[in-house]
RNA sequence: GGCGACGUAGCAAAGUGGUAAUGCAGCGGUCUGCAAAACCGCCAUUCGCCGGUUCGAUCCCGGCCGUCGCCUCCA
């Protein structure tokens, strides 16, 4: 079985081959830092950490390099309306970030390198694409030379000439083509800069990612991801500066995560999350209300290809989900060790165990995957009523907990408040189960009831009464 | 206009050239003091529309309609 990758840059279900056998280099666009990060930055975060977990559990090394970007037009820009220096706005908001990751379960990448702290590397990046003829100066800024690359266009399916009929914006005087881009780019007065062969600037966009993957990962990696709104002119770009300095392929895949959308209130139509709309859930103000992962499994319920609609419906419904999961790994109720029921429940971790496989070789279906989980719960489910125990039963519930957490999934929900209200809710859990021993069921509903309303849900069972908050 | 992705039950969403996973919601039942949870059963003769290829298509091809992304801010 090999794991089946799809390539943005074929456009093609190809199987996984590696630089380097066993080892995967994988290099995530990160975020540029100049606000709150949102959900549709977690959901590239966590649809690459997936991948990142399923590599791993498949026996591969992963180093896996994601990227701040944390000098730009428009970091500069907002810090200037905050009154802020740009710098420290962008180290805290990336400082930020990472705190946010953690809660979502991210795995810490190998390394989260900085375009500030890249600059020998840019400056040297630069300088060699300009004594190959890819690139020249002009007036304190660099640009490359597009026309110097015969394969530009490659990813993004786009000519040269379409594009050049197809410019919409005003021509810098200082390029040879309107496609050119900026791999440096001088600075103005009072903007950060460095000291360069052309004179005090910042690096371009585009020019960071190219220096940082080969600063980690080397010229030829195996897999470059990001957002498909990275495909042009990015990572188009990316691909033109490396290759044309290397003349080795860059990247051998593109794996691109679809956008997270939302349905605008205004105007009922579709549309993407981003800071320039403005229709932006943050990541704090998600997690505030939701567990992390009732993030994962919206994001998991999809194709990651595929955008994904994001509102508060698909929320609850998610949360519910993650109950469901939960509940399987309440306790046994009976300690049968053998027989039919403990056959049957030994099948299901088998079959589960081989579909989830299937499903996650396949370009990482996790839709899939998911599917195969939720058909062992309810299997442990029937167990547990049949009276199952013992070690069938934990080795079950601990296959559960295993696949979970190659895609993530924490299956603990750790509530700071539960663990305030826990003793409170005991005691009045305590009293109801006197009420309802001495048959004085109108009380007791009414403890029940009022939990309820302050959201804090009692089931009872044979074995007591278990809460919910 | 160019390039690309997609259109599957009330909602979300997998999937396959041979007759539709899974979750949520809903309905009926078992269990329960009553609930909840759990379990059992039901819930798309049908996969945007129209043609074509095929013994057979939701899955292949063509056209149409619709949605979304990108076309130098963007995960």
């Amino acid at each position: 079985m090999t794991i089946q990758i799809y390539n943005s840059l074929t456009r093609k279900v190809e199987p996984l081959e590696t630089v380097e056998p066993q080892v995967v280099r994988m290099y995530v666009c990160g975020v540029t830092v100049y606000d709150d990060a949102h959900i549709g930055h977690a959901m590239s975060a966590v649809v690459f950490d997936i991948i990142r977990r399923y590599l791993e559990f498949r026996g591969y090394e992963v180093r896996h390099i994601v990227n701040f970007t944390d000098v730009d037009d428009k970091i500069i820009a907002r810090a200037a309306t905050l009154g802020r220096d740009p710098l420290t706005m962008a180290a805290q908001y990336a400082d930020e970030f990472l705190a946010q990751l953690e809660r979502l379960n991210v795995l810490p990448a190998t390394a989260y390198p900085r375009a500030t702290h890249t600059m020998a590397e840019i400056i040297d990046f630069t300088e060699r694409l300009i004594a190959a003829g890819h690139a020249y100066p002009a007036e304190g800024d660099v640009y490359f030379r597009v026309a110097s690359d015969a394969d530009y266009g490659k990813l993004s399916g786009r000519s040269l000439e379409e594009m050049l009929t197809g410019t919409r914006f005003e021509v810098d005087p200082r390029k040879e083509s309107p496609a050119d881009f900026a791999l440096w780019k001088g600075a103005k007065p009072g903007e950060p800069a460095w000291p360069s062969p052309w004179g005090n600037g910042r690096p371009g966009w585009h020019i960071e990612c190219s220096a940082m993957s080969m600063k980690h990962l080397g010229e030829e990696i195996d897999i470059h991801g990001g957002g498909n709104d990275l495909v042009f002119p990015h990572h188009e770009n990316e691909i033109a500066q490396s290759e044309c300095l290397t003349g080795k392929s860059f990247a051998r895949y593109w794996v691109h995560n679809g956008m997270l959308q939302l349905v605008n209130p205004e105007t009922r139509q579709v549309e993407k999350m981003s800071k320039s709309l403005g229709n932006v859930v943050t990541i704090d103000s998600f997690l505030s209300q939701y567990d992390a992962d009732v993030f994962r499994l919206i994001v998991l319920s999809s194709y990651y290809r595929s955008p994904l609609t994001y509102n508060t419906e698909i929320a609850a419904d998610n949360a519910r989900k993650l109950d469901r999961l939960l509940g399987a790994l309440l306790p046994a109720l009976g300690s049968n060790a053998s027989g039919p029921a403990v056959e049957s429940l030994n099948q299901s971790v088998e079959r589960t165990r081989s579909a989830f496989l299937s499903a996650m070789d396949a370009d990482f279906n996790t839709a899939g995957a998911l599917a195969a989980l939720f058909e062992l719960v309810r299997a442990i489910n029937v167990a547990r009523d049949a009276g199952v125990g013992g070690d069938a039963f934990s080795a079950a519930q601990n296959s559960l907990r295993e696949l979970a957490s190659v895609l993530g999934l924490r299956l603990n929900p750790q509530h700071a408040k539960q663990q305030e209200v826990a003793p409170f809710i005991e005691l009045l859990i305590e009293l109801r189960t006197s009420l309802r021993k001495a048959k004085q069921f109108e009380l007791a509903d009414t403890i029940r009831t009022r939990l309820a309303d302050l959201g804090v849900t009692l089931e009872d069972g044979p074995q007591g009464t278990r809460y919910k908050v």
